[in-house]
DNA sequence: AGAATATATGAACATCTGTTCATATGTACG
DNA sequence: CGTACATATGAACAGATGTTCATATATTCT
């Protein structure tokens, strides 16, 4: 308390503060924001949605592809569904599964330049 | 075993498994891309980077700004540095953090037009 | 209806993550 | 040089996360 008392007066930038303040999104928003990321940012479910951009899979087939088990593949493909990161059809016993939007593309592009420069 | 072999002869689209696998980036890269968006994928540090976008800003503005410790803000700045996601220089005591590149607007930009949607 | 298959789901468990608290570092200034 | 201040860092701890294992659900075929 003290400390902060001392320190808003000698090093903070009140203006700076309240601008910034002020220009900061809901507390809602930061939380989705992070929420969506959170999702992106696991290997098992990165590699999921880097499948899925080639083209639609069932969950055998991204089983294989990734080669961890079916379980944690379904785990994760719920994660990804609550969030809108992909859909599914059905088709007889399998399920289809495919990006949602094309949000994520963009999302995984960007990210890559950031990493591979 | 004998489960996944019964698959891949029932279920399983080999050609397209085959395909996508080789699509598939190594191993390293979804790993890195998880980092990155690991490091996106918290509350406190979208709100450190989107207070960033800003302007730049003293640890003790930041604090000011998202309303947690200074000692909490800090542990997150090392996380975001080691990233290369944001940047620092000192003045005196005082050390202003700015982002490192203009990756971070764009990944959050993308990620607010699928969130708010 | 019952067996087989593709997928989902819940509980359990080990690991990871973010915060707090105490302490250390680096810089300015008397 | 010692004090004050801005920031960093390490240890500790509670809560979250991802996988595995066992079981449930849904669909097809006989």
């Amino acid at each position: 308390m003290v400390e902060l008392d001392k320190c808003e007066i000698n090093c903070i930038h009140e203006e700076a503060v309240k601008a910034v303040r002020q220009a900061l999104f809901d507390e809602d928003v930061a939380a989705s924001l992070a929420e969506l990321f959170k999702a992106l940012g696991d290997p098992t479910r990165v590699k999921i949605l880097f499948s899925l951009m080639t083209r639609e899979l069932c969950v055998c087939d991204l089983t294989a592809v990734i080669g961890i088990s079916e379980s944690a593949v379904s785990h994760q493909l719920k994660i990804l569904r609550t969030l809108r990161l992909v859909k599914f059809r059905r088709e007889g016993k399998v399920l289809y599964y495919s990006l949602d939007d094309d949000h994520i593309e963009k999302l995984f592009a960007q990210g890559l330049e950031h990493v591979t420069e």
